[in-house]
DNA sequence: CTTCCTGCAAAAGTTTTGCATTAAC
DNA sequence: GTTAATGCAAAACTTTTGCAGGAAG
């Protein structure tokens, strides 16, 4: 949230835009800045209500496309039929979630370090027999979350 | 698969409808049936082209929302827009997926145990202090599929 | 027999697209 | 100045629902 920290993220979204031909324009700066704020993957209703005016629902739904494609957000499915999206872990750090299997509401979640090592383990020695090549992991918890309870 | 088997699978669904007051009725069999026959989580537009004639559209979207409040089917979420459904756990074995980032499509696969001991242990340790009460998870390996590679 | 399930069709809700205007470079 | 992004409105697509007829217990 600091000023210094508020500009490295918009650098780096920059320059992920630029890799692939895009603009960072004032549309996408929002974008990555409600995401920002936001302690959990925020479903596109939720982007929309967050801004009044509302942010318009078409640039919303092409920005965030773009911004997949830049590697700056990532989309993170939950249990309920919405998309929801966080900024990318290049851009803020490695980390799962505690998904509502009621509400299908989404926590942020670091587990501990020893977990993550087996994960990665068993990914990298994953041999290529399969026919799948595996880049990364998603490692969610389901449960109930305190409104729910 | 063998008859014995099959027996099994019917007798577990029939039981499970029955706890939350359903019947087992011959379109709800087609589709315990169909989800046996596939070896991954299979989207409702891969169900609906399984038969011909085409199982009814809001049969299928109804009875798969039964067979999982029954506990006979688990809904399973990938990077596309397609709710995908496989038969739950109790009815088969634990497993997790790979998914493809390209196309979506999502795969079985079975993590050595010693994975699973690491997860389960994250799971069970994680207090309350999160104010979460985590069930199950879901650990998936995303990456690419041999057809889109 | 009585209740619940089915299947068609139409509605609802989320996401995508066409196009004239505006902003970015 | 040229090219690409925007925002409105309408379309497309997945999923849900109403209702008359039919199957299950």
């Amino acid at each position: 949230m600091a000023t210094a920290a508020d500009s490295e993220l918009h650098v780096a979204a920059a320059t992920g835009l630029r890799q692939v031909d895009q603009r960072y324009t004032a549309g996408r700066r929002v974008l990555v800045e409600v995401l920002d704020t936001a302690s959990r993957p925020l479903s596109i209703p939720e982007i929309l209500k967050q801004r009044r005016p509302r942010l318009p629902q078409s640039s919303v739904y092409r920005n965030l496309g773009v911004l997949e494609q830049a590697g700056v957000v990532r989309r993170v499915v939950s249990t309920d039929e919405f998309t929801r999206y966080e900024l990318a872990e290049d851009l803020t750090s490695h980390h799962h979630h505690l998904v509502c299997s009621r509400c299908g509401n989404v926590e942020d979640f670091t587990p501990p370090p020893e977990l993550e090592r087996s994960v990665e383990r068993a990914r990298t020695s994953m041999g290529a027999g399969v026919g799948f090549n595996a880049d990364t992991h998603r490692l969610d918890f389901i449960g109930t979350c305190r409104d729910c309870a």
